[in-house]
Formats: C-alpha cells, structure tokens, sequence
DNA sequence: CACCATGTTCCTTG
DNA sequence: CCAAGGAACATGGT
C-alpha cells in the first residue's frame, strides 16, 4: 500500500478506529519490524497507552499515545513495500505475515508486511530528515528548485529523496514527470524555472488526486479479497460498478501515450523502473 | 530458473 | 559534511 497518498488514506481509515482505545496487550511475531527499539521496550511502553492522535508525514504514520500519570509519546509506523495495517475481532484469521499484534480489548490491530520491510517502532527519528510536506505552505518553488540544482541526478531519481519533497515514490514519481511533460533523464540540476514550476504543482496535484480517488473507493484494508491494486484505479464518472484505469503511464510499457498514442517505454533508474512517453516528455 | 515488485538504510567512494 | 552508486533486507507473482 505505499506512497503518501495510501497512506494518507489508512490515516484516515485508522484514526477514528484507534483513537481512545487502549492496548491491552503486544504480541511481537517478527521483531525485526520494531528496529532499533526491543520486543520489552515497546511492551513496556505500550501495554496501558491510549492513542490520542493519528498523523502522517511523508509516508510514516505517527502514533501519539498517553499512558495514565505519564507524558505523551510517538509510535512511528512505516509500510515498506507490502505492508497493511487493520483492525479485526479476535478470533478472526491472521495473515501469514503477521508481524505485530495489539489487543485493543474487542478488536485487535493488525500490522502485516510480507516482506517485513516496514517497521513499527519508538523511534522517530527517520521524519527528522524529510522535506517538507506536498500539500503545505512549505513546500515552496524556490525551495523545489534551490534543491534540484544541487543534483547531478536524473530528476527521476531525485524526486525519490525524501528530503527533497517526502511522499512521492516510484509511482507517482513517474506519474509526476508526465503530467510536467518533463523527461525523467533529465539532470536534476538542469531543469528551467518553468519546468520546475511544473513539476512541483504536478507533484501536488497527481498526489491529491490519488487521495480524492482513494477516499471515494471501498478500499479493502485487510487484504483478504481484493488486491490493493484496486486503490489505482479511479471509479468511472458516469459508470458507478467499474475501476477506470488511472495511472497515465506507469506499468503502463508499450501501451498508447494517452496523449499523442506514441507507445510508453520503460527505463530503469537507479534500479527502479521509470514509465516515460519520449515523444510527450522532453 | 529468471526477473520483477508501491522503500529505506547502510556502506563505500569521491 | 555532502553527493552518488550499489547492495542488502525478504517474500511472492509471473
């Protein structure tokens, strides 16, 4: 489930469920997921906490919770590639992957990872390095492009730093570049005001219209059904019972330009696939 | 068997 | 200190 978009969703899924209930109990499966903090540290500090507050920030969830007679703390959350994160009734099945479990008394909260690339865990430290937030105040042209010219990178590959804008990742990375018809080969460093102009409200309109689209969907949090595929598709205006495609070119490879028809090429960068129409991009 | 996958972090080199 | 490149992490789908 992913980029800042998906996650701005579960936030919002999760917060009225979570919010004034207290942990029970901790059932740790697979302790990697709470790195550096330990199975007895995050027992100690959250077996009794309540959550008062649910926030997101670039793709990290933030748990504040409160433990009667002592101060506020932060839980940090993180999906990785693969992760979910639900509440269930007891007694329900668990997935396969199940990495952490807190008994919130009736229900239970589920965080599963397949790949166990996530992590739930006391330490914050990894928001301390994120760029500012797309959708605020801070997020700033001048800023944008002040840190572009710093690069030598292909401007694909930056815009995967959080510290340069946090939340896009490798999907609306390239989603991004084709709105701002902007070649992701491109030196980071290289590009002109005006294109820089482009890619930074495209960053923030691709991102906000994957949230306008996700919150209008029955997305299915656990998993069990439906793939979360689902939350790439946007609903048909006038077709309420089917998914119109939504992403323009991203696994989109040798499918039509949906603006001049010329067929989307792959590239890899820095590892990662990057989705490009040559004709429309320059 | 091969290659691919929504992400971050660590290590090395310059 | 910074930028950049590459491997590592781990499991599953095609």
């Amino acid at each position: 489930m992913p980029e800042l978009p998906e996650v701005e969703i579960l936030a919002r899924h999760l917060a009225p469920l979570l919010l004034g209930k207290t942990i029970r109990a901790v059932e740790v499966r697979r302790a990697k997921v709470l790195r550096p903090t330990s199975v007895k540290q995050l027992e100690k500090k959250l077996v009794g906490a309540k959550f008062i507050q649910l926030r997101r920030r670039g793709k990290y969830l933030l748990f504040d919770l409160k433990k009667k007679g002592e101060g506020q703390f932060t839980c940090l959350g993180h999906l990785g590639m693969t992760g979910r994160m639900f509440l269930q009734p007891h007694g329900a099945g668990l997935p396969k992957h199940a990495a952490l479990i807190l008994d919130l008394g009736k229900l239970r909260f589920v965080y599963e990872d397949t790949r166990y690339f996530g992590r739930f865990t006391l330490d914050t430290t990894s928001v301390e390095s994120l760029g500012p937030e797309p959708s605020s105040a801070d997020f700033t042209v001048a800023g944008f492009a002040l840190a572009l010219k710093r690069s030598a990178q292909p401007v694909k590959v930056k815009l995967l730093d959080q510290s340069l804008v946090a939340g896009v990742g490798n999907i609306y990375a390239s989603e991004a570049l084709f709105r701002a018809k902007i070649s992701p080969r491109r030196a980071a460093r290289s590009l002109k005001r005006e294109e820089v102009q482009r890619l930074h409200e495209q960053i923030r309109v691709v991102l906000q219209e994957a949230i306008d689209s996700g919150s209008t969907i029955p997305l299915d949090f656990a998993g069990e059904k439906t793939k979360d595929r689902l939350f790439y598709f946007g609903r048909a205006a006038n077709a309420p019972d089917y998914y119109e495609e939504r992403l323009l070119v991203y696994d989109r490879s040798g499918k039509p330009c949906p603006t001049c028809r010329t067929p989307i090429k792959r590239l890899v960068q820095a590892a990662r696939s990057t989705f490009y129409c040559a004709r429309c991009q320059r």
